[in-house]
DNA sequence: GCCTTATGTTCAC
DNA sequence: TGAACCTAAGGCT
């Protein structure tokens, strides 16, 4: 679940319960105790993310950093809340609705110079208004890495993650492995327009869905599929499933320790 | 019920 | 490069 979309959809939630309110905050498990004992009672000022990062910003040098990791999460449920089920680090209380984090990779109260000095280090963040894709560019246009591994280094772009990165690099047919400096300005600006509207509408509708209705299985008579992170996909899990495009079996390769799937022929750029 | 796997990151070697 | 983190779901028996 968690890529930039998830946390932006996320911050959103947690904006709509808790802020402007005071709030509970409990650590069940004991873990983030210390810290929540200090936001107790006090404002929820507001929840925003950057990339895959969320910020809850409870007063000026009081901001809980959280990062899910690979398998954090977060439920929600109405008051009055049950007991707590498993590890809850993080339990948040408000008027309506109660929330619970498990599992996070990070959880940790910051000041607001830490949390400066954590974003300086993440690239521009599609989902984000401020985000500036030329420092993206900067980066990839000089290095000789592969693109598929520039996209998922959250120095370079801020929030997408494998399945963003390997639709995207179908989306606009590029081979996995083109070096960033061969990938050119114009494709670089055609695959950022396009991750902001793909990861706000995953943002909007809590899932990833890349495929254009011209592909719809439904639409070409293929047999429908639907991969288990939920949503409709081209190639993201598909390895050896015929292309919804041109029926190639998909591609699957271990890159950096990361999987990664392609097309090779809609993808041989 | 047990085993594998995962949309991620950090740290040790 | 590999292990650790530590959760849930899916596949298998």
């Amino acid at each position: 679940m968690p890529e930039g979309h998830t946390l932006h959809r996320l911050a959103r939630l947690h904006h709509e319960r808790y802020a402007g309110r005071p709030v509970r905050v409990l650590s069940p498990q004991g873990r983030f105790a210390a810290s929540a004992a200090l936001l107790d009672g006090a404002q929820f000022e507001r929840a925003e993310a950057h990339g895959k990062h969320l910020f809850h910003v409870h007063g000026p040098d009081l901001v809980v950093h959280v990062h899910l990791g690979l398998y954090g999460g977060f439920t929600e449920s109405e008051v009055p809340l049950e007991e707590p089920r498993g590890k809850v680090r993080m339990r948040l209380i408000g008027r309506t609705h109660g929330t619970d984090l498990r599992g996070p990779t990070r959880c940790e109260l910051l000041t607001d110079d830490e949390v400066a000095a954590l974003r300086e280090r993440l690239g521009p963040d599609p989902l984000r208004a401020d985000a500036d894709p030329e420092r993206a560019w900067q980066r990839i246009s000089r290095s000789r890495t592969s693109i598929a591994a520039l996209l998922l280094d959250q120095e370079v772009l801020a929030g997408a993650g494998n399945v963003y990165r390997a639709e995207v690099l179908f989306r606009h047919g590029v081979a996995p492995r083109t070096p960033g400096r061969d990938l050119g300005r114009q494709r670089w600006e055609l695959i950022w327009a396009d991750l902001v509207e793909l990861m706000a509408h995953g943002a909007k509708i809590g899932r990833i869905d890349t495929v254009r209705p011209e592909h719809d299985p439904e639409v070409t008579g293929r047999a429908p599929r639907q991969d288990r992170h939920g949503g409709e996909v081209y190639v993201y899990r598909r390895t050896g499933q015929p292309c919804l495009v041109c029926a190639t079996p998909v591609q699957f390769a271990e890159l950096s320790g990361r999987n990664l799937y392609w097309c090779p022929t809609c993808q041989a750029r």
